[in-house]
DNA sequence: TTGCTTATTTGTGTATACATGCACAAAGGA
DNA sequence: TCCTTTGTGCATGTATACACAAATAAGCAA
């Protein structure tokens, strides 16, 4: 892996684990020491994490890491939720593959295999996760839209709006399992939307999907020993929560 | 102006112009000859405009400029539409300063002056397409959402997802101050709406309002006269129109 | 001819030196 | 006292050299 690719994986690490905190300047020469490598490879990573949102620049002075609100976790949400309901309606108006509906219904049918099994193991909670996200990958795939791809790429990239954010932050109290029979429940729903045609509901079920997040994270958010666990959480101001 | 910026803005002109067409190889020693420039800012530049999703990496190989179909236009226009609905709700639901109302509505006055004229030069319809673009940035600016504005950003950078996209396809053929009335009642509706806190009848409006967009745009990209003469249409195939 | 291997070319990753320009502080004037 | 101005240092912009990796072409064998 290039030097770029593994700068800006560990920046947005530190970002995100708090190491580097919210209202911190960050100088290109000052990274140079703290990750051992050049300028070049640092300058690209910063530029890109501000694209992201990550960080803010501030010409002369740096860049600066962008503290959010829980304003912009709601926003996030919401938005991820619109567009990955256009996904779902787009692809119930427009169609899609025998093998793309396949595909997604395996995703449905090995989460329903995973909660079948009477207790969930960490590892399981792991496994889920990587599975949601699949399944969240697979139904903005099905919308076969470059625009719809590039703009939920860009939401995804902010704290809390990914589909697992409320898993995370769940997961600590050991009641994500609850959560996810809910939200299994949700993506079958689409699917089956989706399979019939149906482009208003599935529009309308999907956004509710990303609603289930939102009443989900609220709730964490309102326990700060749970979000301390969190990846990106440091960044968060309860501003006017 | 730094050469970093100098060196994209002019990269990007390129391309929308069609003088670097879709599907060339782009390689960043290639471009220091061709823009006088070292390999530095067009680095920058090259990863920019990826990221905005006029060009697409392919590693080993440069960078593609990217092809975009009638879909692409359509899906951005219809993205662009739904993000300004939620934005005109929001700022419906959540209330804007009085300050900010009587900006957009001063903005919405200086384009009924405009076109209370009796007959429109060449000029003002650049004037109309400058007043048009800050409407539609304060629209989105009264959401006051961080979000959002990223995520209009990002639309508005591909080609034709601009609230101009239609005016600049349509100017040619001398049917624009058509369009400008009826785009000008949309504006004036969408204001109301926000002021009288109708949240849902703000974002419906606004939905609209993009969709009219789309109609125009539609019969625009029949006549390709028309559209030799807008920036970015030579990136355009008409794949499936 | 086709497929494989290796050599060569070509393109990008990375480091670093130098140039430019911005921020901040200190000094001078109103 | 406050505003303006100018200087100095610091941060980024820019160019370039080198190293590596990947693509392409050439050569050989089956």
């Amino acid at each position: 892996m290039s030097q770029t690719v593994k700068t800006l994986i560990s920046l947005r690490e530190l970002i995100l684990n708090g190491e580097i905190a919210p209202g911190e300047r960050l100088l290109e020469v000052n990274l140079v020491d703290r990750l051992g490598v050049s300028r070049t490879p640092i300058r690209a990573a910063l530029a890109r994490l501000a694209e992201e949102g990550l960080l803010e620049k501030a010409p002369g002075s740096g860049y600066v890491v962008r503290e959010f609100t829980v304003h912009d976790i709601r926003d996030s949400i919401e938005v991820r939720g619109t567009l990955e309901g256009m996904a779902a309606r787009w692809a119930a108006e427009r169609g899609i593959s025998e093998p793309a509906l396949n595909r997604i219904k395996a995703c449905v049918a090995e989460i329903d295999a995973l909660l079948s099994q009477t207790e969930l193991s960490n590892d399981d909670i792991a496994t889920y996760l990587e599975l949601n996200e699949i399944f969240h990958q697979q139904l903005l795939g099905l919308s076969d839209s470059f625009v719809i791809e590039r703009m939920l790429e860009r939401i995804v990239a902010l704290p809390f709006a990914s589909p697992n954010a409320f898993v995370i932050a769940t997961s600590e109290i050991g009641q994500s399992w609850k959560i996810f029979f809910v939200a299994q429940d949700q993506h079958r729903g689409i699917v089956n939307a989706i399979e019939n045609r149906e482009g208003l509901r599935a529009e309308y079920l999907a956004r509710e999907h990303a609603l289930l997040t939102l009443r989900v994270l609220k709730t964490a958010l309102k326990n700060q020993s749970v979000l301390d666990q969190v990846p990106g959480a440091k960044l968060i101001s309860n501003v006017a929560a």
